[in-house]
DNA sequence: AATTCAATAAAACAAATGGATCATTGTTTT
DNA sequence: AAAACAATGATCCATTTGTTTTATTGAATT
């Protein structure tokens, strides 16, 4: 029998508490039973509520009423609302702060979505997230070319990716260019080479044409992509899912980005001597070439 | 909203994804909206859930039915179900903990990288940073045209802001361009416009160049780096900071990207009727062009 | 003991829900 | 090209839902 509480502190549970003892005996009882199973709440309807609380399905609006609410509804999307966010805040540790206190109310915004973007990288320390990660990592280090495919908002992530791994050696061709030509570089294609795909709904159509057209050349696909039922995800060798969900209209690409990194990272820690000595490489040739400075450039 | 956790094993979503591909268009979108949001099948109505997901009502019905159910209601309660455990089986903690140890040993670099970067995500969650991103936006949002710079490997961060601005509207300009040409939409600056620059250590010179030539023009700089002694910090009205270190030899940019979708976000909300309309706008323009599609084409 | 008044139960109601039917569309097969 | 087919959208219907109204009960006050 469930009746863990919903949360430590929920507002509206102290506020049914305060009030209960002013209630009338029927109201008492349905204030009991919506303490003691908050979830049912959200789960049924208000008539099969009553019924669990035998009372009556009136008592569930007087209550409502009691509280302050305009209905019963309210009560409803109130504890559906707690079920969501329980849902969401698995990395809950995180969830101690009430920093909205003294912040503009634009900021709000911002807080839900940094606050979800944490979760998400956390849901990747997950084990099964780990597992298919090192297994890429072990496929993309096999391989003797990596070509690597991403458009429209996925571009970052490709480009990314192809950047980092042109630090590290040759192995990485991207495949993007103007006017179409994007999928040129796998006329030449060969079966021991391998395709990072990276796509996010909406399924851009020219990565799902591309990546395609590489399998049937012979080359295994890795994708990193949203959800199990992804284009992608049935022609692929490994797969990797990432969250693209935030408190915008937008999707994020941030925990895509993640996965990029931690690729890069555990493709060059296979052979970390390589990677230090090619990565010192690269610092050697970008210095000559002034490519950095660490202070603002002298005006004269 | 929330991004859910890939819940751990539950066989009606095994269920339907093994049966996912023998499904239509509709039923598809369906189904993926149930995966993404499972804890909304138990929330919301069917009708509800129909709307969330763009669909029909009937063809939840029919999901109902091609899963085997006799009707949707049995979905709903199994979705009531997991719900329900859920919340008595706060067990699910400690099960992640006996789980991480039984990891393989290269995902201990990768856990760390994932946990440092959510971490600091919830840093960005602190009330400093929420304030300094707000002002950004606001900044942002009253500027006629907004440049966007951003070299090297802030490549990524850059150009995302850009996508997103450009898909929101025109006041965006991406500074980038092949044979150093990158710089040359500066000629025509005037000073009621802003530079966004980008750039984390090692700073690029052309970064610093171009940021420096822009405020001499008479620009405002706005800018996302690493830290207070940074050389943008001290020519920028406004600066964000964000972390870089990582638990590998890379710097990383994930919080900055993490940064940018919330800039983005919040210009967006700004004027949310005229966002929401401009992203109208563009998903018919795309539409039309057959830029995206939830399936793999047909090849003959 | 009669009256008042709040609390409860019962009934009635409009709005919504889940489900079924049928015409239309778009695709595949002949 | 025509026919057959499945998929989709629109409409309709019987239930169920949340709520309001009305009637009944029961206790407190006079």
């Amino acid at each position: 029998m469930p009746q863990s509480p919903v949360s430590q502190s929920d507002p509206l549970r102290e506020q049914i508490i305060a009030q209960f003892d002013g209630m009338s005996a029927q109201l008492q009882q349905a204030a009991r039973y919506v303490l003691e199973h908050p979830e049912e709440v959200a789960l049924v309807s208000m008539r099969e509520l009553a019924r669990l609380a035998a009372v009556q399905p009136a008592t569930m609006t007087r209550l409502a009423k009691v509280l302050g609410f305009q209905g019963y509804n309210e009560i409803r999307a109130h504890y559906a609302e707690t079920v969501r966010q329980r849902n969401d805040g698995f990395a809950a540790k995180v969830r101690q702060r009430d920093a909205q206190a003294a912040s503009p109310p634009d900021s709000d915004i911002a807080y839900h979505m940094l606050h979800g973007l944490s979760a998400q990288m956390a849901a990747l320390c997950e084990p099964e997230p780990l597992k298919r990660l090192t297994a890429m990592a072990e496929r993309l280090a096999a391989a003797k070319k990596v070509y690597v495919l991403g458009l429209r908002s996925s571009h970052v992530v490709a480009w990314h990716f192809h950047y980092v791994m042109s630090l590290l050696g040759e192995r990485s061709v991207h495949l993007d260019g103007p006017a179409g030509t994007g999928g040129d570089a796998l006329i030449r294609a060969k079966p021991d080479e391998v395709v990072l795909v990276v796509s996010i709904k909406p399924y851009a159509l020219d990565t799902l044409t591309l990546a395609q057209l590489a399998k049937e050349k012979g080359l295994a696909i890795l994708s990193i992509t949203d959800s199990e039922v992804s284009p992608l995800a049935g022609i692929s060798e490994h797969t990797i899912y990432c969250a693209t969900e935030s408190y915008s209209f937008f999707h994020t690409l941030t925990p895509a980005l993640a996965v990029s990194e931690v690729l890069c990272t555990l493709l060059a820690e296979f052979d970390r001597p390589s990677a230090l000595k090619a990565l010192q490489d690269a610092d050697d040739h970008l210095a000559h070439l002034n490519t950095y400075s660490n202070t603002l450039p002298r005006r004269e």
